[in-house]
DNA sequence: GATGTTGCTGCAACGAGTTGCAATAAAGGC
DNA sequence: GCCTTTATTGCAACTCGTTGCAGCAACATC
């Protein structure tokens, strides 16, 4: 890590290490307000702006991803993952990964027609699932 | 509209007949926030508060929908409008619409593998476009 | 037109995230 | 180890939206 942010020209700072840690011990997906609280519980005087902007530049790093909710709010992941959509149910909450086969179509629909790059990481299609329907 | 209400026991109010009015004359997308700032021209009294709920109000009649912005914000557009997803380019932030017909072989692949009923209306799809690659 | 329900409003406090700015502290050079 | 540069931090203020609650006012009934 250290070596990644200095190749760029940035620092290591006790923060970062902090956010990296937290980030090292999550699975699947976190919401920003919880990687803060998870950031608290390690040091209660961390500043969610600093984590905010912390995870701004590990995304530009390739090391988390971010998307958004079904209510907007941000969700994070942590790399490497296969990259993939998320499917969120609006009745029951309930939440699904979608693999990159199963968008394959959307993506190459849109890249042929439009010449558009999906970011499918950044996808989320709310609707209902079988059993709230 | 007022029928609309009463038939399910809800009320005809002045803030609700303001919102109403505003978004009549409103063509496209438009976000929650742009849409309390036309209420307050109107009417320099309006609560925000009151017009996000009624905005969830007539998202239940079906007057309007809402998605999520790239950034998570939301956005309202008033039917009827052909439902449609959205596209967006995170580099130059142009938004495109992806009609039905575009998105019928994701939303076919989704229902037949999952039985998910995907909501496209509340699609947000992030990437770059032709322009900006 | 007066009255009783109860759906709505206004308000105030809160949650999630962003932004500008002055002070701090990594990293590199001596 | 000390100094300089400038990326980061902490803080405070702000935006967008949500929520709980007490009081208000539509609406139906008489």
């Amino acid at each position: 890590m250290r070596e990644r942010l200095h190749a760029r020209g940035l620092r290591w700072t006790s923060q970062r290490r902090a956010l990296v840690t937290v980030l090292s011990q999550t699975h699947g997906h976190v919401t920003g307000a919880v990687l803060v609280e998870r950031c608290r519980e390690q040091d209660p005087s961390t500043i969610p702006s600093t984590v905010y902007r912390t995870l701004e530049v590990l995304e530009e790093l390739g090391i988390v991803r971010h998307g958004h909710g079904p209510d907007g709010r941000q969700q994070y992941h942590v790399l490497p993952d296969a990259e993939h959509g998320h499917l969120h149910c609006r009745a029951c909450g309930g939440a699904w990964e979608i693999t990159a086969d199963e968008a394959a179509s959307i993506v190459a629909a849109l890249e042929s027609a439009r010449g558009f790059a999906v970011d499918l990481s950044h996808v989320t299609i709310v609707g209902r699932c079988r059993d709230c329907r």
